[in-house]
DNA sequence: TCTGGGGTCCTAGGACCC
DNA sequence: TCTGGGGTCCTAGGACCC
């Protein structure tokens, strides 16, 4: 009887889950300071495409009351006011640090998912209880000695929980939370607002608080079965990863992924057809080539155009089109052939557009079912597609091009604040000055 | 003047079948 | 005149994430 209970204990705390999750600060911000220590302490900004919107914010910008998402020349008195360094998006130099930072995680477990370009989750369930919150602190110290990239690690038993726990440690100084060894978390659920729970937004926010729900604590507490009836499955999981009981595993193999979006927001509004051409054929090469890189080819393709949503004055207008090829393809020529014709239909005269995208979607790898009618004519449009990535891997994107992409690109995004920095590109080494 | 981009999953409801 | 019911599959749209 004892030595049962005993076994059953000592596997118990053996495998006791324990899920990290490391965010990394302010990412691009910290990617931006890399290159530039000046910028330390200081309050920095990076806005989103076509210099829109306030994406990552430094302490310091925080601090100024400056928020997340906000539109940047909403922003611009205070800006300029407390002399916030400003700074467009450059998403190779965020990715290749990106890459740095998960190559270091896989160092304590190489199952690792990674969750998006600034976060992962680990399972650390090998490690012992009582010393996990040294884990942590190692992981943390090692990530900013080896990529200068400052994170935040939360652990817990479910992934959920995870999160809750890093949204502590991003107000800690240590920026370190284990929940493993807390005996009773209601305290610290209680005041964690239901809308900065992982899985809830808006909407559901919305519904919580019309049914009394308004921190974790009470989420937690909630009858499953009400959560399941009155919402979804996906809510009553989340409750239950609350609960200490794991729902959401890791997804530690990249799945493929099965949709490929490419769509920006102009520079300028456009209204002449021409110009939407191109900027429509322009995107359908982007996400042809993007594809291509990955092995997989798409079913269909889906363009949509749209006025801005945010200047009613003119009317709003928004319309998509769906075309399935009759064979799945990456074949860059077809792929626009197909957009282009798409948006024939759904453009309208006497609108100003504010943004265009394509969507390919039902992907699947290229190499399985080989279809029946390939021939000498594919195999030679592969060779071409093949010797235009190779180029343009070579000499820089768009180096070989459709010409029905247009030369001008009067419709080319804003990037007013690029720091100019790209790790992989030599012309972009800073120079120094003697 | 100026408001991002790229994903996933779930569900309701329609189409279709027997 | 009366006009079933249950199952599956697919898709569009919504909600959420970073």
């Amino acid at each position: 009887m004892f030595s049962f209970g005993g076994l059953l204990h000592m596997s118990f705390t053996q495998h006791t889950k324990k899920i990290a999750l490391v965010d990394c600060n302010s990412f691009y911000v910290s990617c931006e300071r890399l290159f530039n220590p000046k910028l330390r302490n200081k309050p920095v900004v990076v806005l989103s495409n076509n210099d829109g919107c306030i994406i990552s914010r430094s302490t310091e910008a925080k601090a100024l009351g400056i928020k997340m998402g906000e539109p940047y020349f909403k922003a611009k008195n205070i800006i300029i006011k407390n002399n916030v360094q400003v700074f467009s998006s450059n998403y190779s130099l965020y990715g290749d640090l990106s890459r740095r930072v998960m190559r270091t995680l896989k160092r304590f477990n190489s199952e690792i998912e990674v969750y998006s370009i600034d976060e992962a989750f680990l399972d650390l369930s090998n490690f012992p209880d009582n010393e996990i919150e040294g884990v942590g602190k190692e992981i943390r110290s090692i990530v900013l000695k080896w990529t200068g990239i400052p994170t935040s690690i939360g652990i817990a038993k479910t992934k959920t929980l995870s999160k809750v726990a890093n949204h502590i440690a991003k107000k800690k100084q240590s920026g370190v939370v284990s929940l493993i060894e807390v005996e009773n978390i209601d305290p610290i659920l209680e005041k964690v607002e239901v809308n900065d729970i992982w899985g809830v937004g808006k909407q559901l926010t919305k519904f919580y608080h019309k049914n009394g729900i308004y921190n974790a604590k009470q989420l937690k507490n909630k009858s499953n079965t009400w959560i399941k009836k009155s919402s979804n499955v996906l809510s009553s999981r989340t409750a239950m990863e609350l609960k200490g009981i794991s729902c959401i595993g890791l997804e530690k193999t990249s799945a493929k992924r099965k949709s490929c979006v490419v769509s920006r927001s102009f520079g300028q509004r456009i209204e002449d057809f021409q110009e939407l051409k191109e900027a429509v054929a322009s995107y359908s090469l982007n996400a042809s080539e993007k594809i291509r890189s990955e092995a997989l080819v798409a079913k269909s393709i889906t363009i949509f155009i749209r006025t801005s949503p945010f200047q009613s004055r003119y009317g709003f207008y928004s319309n998509s089109k769906t075309i399935d090829f009759p064979i799945a393809t990456n074949n860059s020529i077809e792929i626009v052939k197909a957009a282009l014709s798409g948006l024939e239909t759904i453009f309208k005269t006497g609108y100003s557009y504010q943004k265009a995208g394509v969507l390919l979607s039902h992907l699947s790898n290229s190499r399985n079912g080989k279809n029946l009618f390939s021939s000498i004519q594919d195999e030679k449009i592969n060779t071409l597609m093949k010797s235009i990535d190779n180029t343009n891997y070579r000499y820089g994107r768009s180096t070989l091009s459709l010409a029905s992409a247009g030369v001008h690109k009067k419709w080319n995004m804003r990037r007013k604040h690029s720091s100019k920095i790209d790790t992989a590109d030599f012309y972009c080494l800073p120079t120094i000055k003697a």
